[in-house]
DNA sequence: CAGTGTGAACGTGTTCACAGCC
DNA sequence: GGCTGTGAACACGTTCACACTG
């Protein structure tokens, strides 16, 4: 595996597992904190507790991408900052079309973290002919009639949607149809798009209904020690929701 | 498996995979759809499509809640939307505070998906005293000193944080304090939270740098099938990032 | 000796393919 | 006949534990 120094591309760059480059975003956050503060060398232990996940994982992660580190001392914080910037492509700087700027789209487009890794916001896009011109985060607002001109003058390949669920696909058809390959939808629908075509997904409902799923766990269980142990439980302004019995007024054949 | 009627809540309920559950959301969506159009029935087939997975996964994933379809013809939508908003926990209403009202607290605050699904937005709570008082979607905006009593008063056991990075930590520490036991973290770091505590993690510029990662493999393939086809080649303003050679100024031992 | 790099064991998630039922 | 429900096979991801090395 990746003998010494690197040789051919392909054989190095070629399956890094996805859990792995999903991690490397949060190594790097955690490797700038510590180049910031100077410190030169860290452990797979000290890095692995910065970045919230345990030092076997991060060693593996990190043998995917090379030898990178020494053996009895750690990683050399500078140069693994480099190398996992330059695996992640963000030594090159990515222009970024976001459109869809309403109250979410305007928050994307202040974020300090997009400017901060190589992403530059190329052009807000919004339909509202009112909003055209109007600056956000000292970018003026451009209409939608000129999305396939800006990402083809750009040459952007990133496009992030913040509109509503409904105009999301079109929107999508047209980025890609401009040359956009990468998408990151905030809009709470399912996007279709033709083969090569990346989309990532945001979705805060979504996460918060995972959440209320173990909050529900947990309110359970503590209802089940409740037998034993009757001390304070919070949050019961009502009967626990039975999770028996009570069918819903539709039923099923 | 959950023979016909649920039984003991603990032996159905136990071990939906995690996978599973973050689907359900995806699931209740498409199926929210169809019932708003009135379908009564659907086929696995149909609502993985809707869903943007494959059928196969799906009846894996619904055979973890129980038997809710029937063979030959397919599901009853107004029946699994209930049996998966009861799993997920929905049918009981969930009050949330959001700490950290600037542009993404505010678009969290003003998202419907919020409201249409058993969550509530209990209060919005920002350090700023010029803000309070303020109404942000029609809600005022509280000072953080009130946390600990809207958090209590309120029963609030799950919390957004929307702040900068660098207030996130001790926001949490307060809410986990006042009682909440699952928190939504938008800010960029990793948040320290004792067991029992659920964390989840939106993070935007993690994402970006995801995308960019797939981005510049796509990149890097166009470039290797160039020699063979010389077509044009989008987004080439410099020289291809050399995946070898090239090494930064600093290096390590 | 301290700490990386990694085979091997393990666990989780996905896909296949078909038996079983309506 | 058509479609669900599910064991079994497979792929992917994580953890363990230790050989190896600066």
């Amino acid at each position: 595996m990746a003998t010494g120094r690197t040789h051919r591309p392909a054989s190095r760059s070629r399956g890094i597992p996805e859990a792995t480059v999903a991690r490397l975003p949060l190594y790097l956050r955690a490797l700038t904190g510590l180049s910031e503060r100077s410190v030169p060398t860290v452990s797979s232990e000290e890095l692995a507790a910065a970045a919230g996940v345990n030092s076997a994982k991060l060693r593996k992660d990190f043998s995917y991408l090379g030898s990178y580190g020494t053996r009895g001392v750690g990683y050399d914080v500078e140069y693994l900052v480099y190398q996992i910037s330059r695996e992640l492509g963000l030594t090159q700087d990515w222009p970024v079309v976001i459109v869809g700027i309403g109250n979410l789209g305007a928050a994307l487009a202040n974020y300090g973290g997009f400017a901060s890794r190589g992403f530059r916001v190329a052009a807000l896009i919004d339909a509202d002919p009112a909003m055209a011109g109007k600056p956000v985060a000292g970018i003026p607002v451009q209409h939608a009639d000129e999305l396939e001109k800006i990402v083809s003058d750009n040459g952007v390949s990133i496009g992030v949607i913040a509109t509503p669920a409904g105009a999301a696909q079109p929107v999508c058809d047209r980025l890609v149809a401009a040359g956009v390959t990468s998408i990151l939808n905030f809009a709470p629908t399912v996007l279709t798009v033709p083969d090569g075509v990346d989309v990532r997904k945001v979705d805060l409902s979504i996460e918060l209904q995972i959440l209320a799923f173990h909050e529900q766990r947990k309110a359970g269980e503590e209802a089940a020690n409740q037998a034993a142990h009757p001390t304070a439980a919070r949050r019961d302004d009502s009967a626990e929701q039975g999770p028996d019995g009570d069918v819903p007024a539709v039923m099923p054949a």
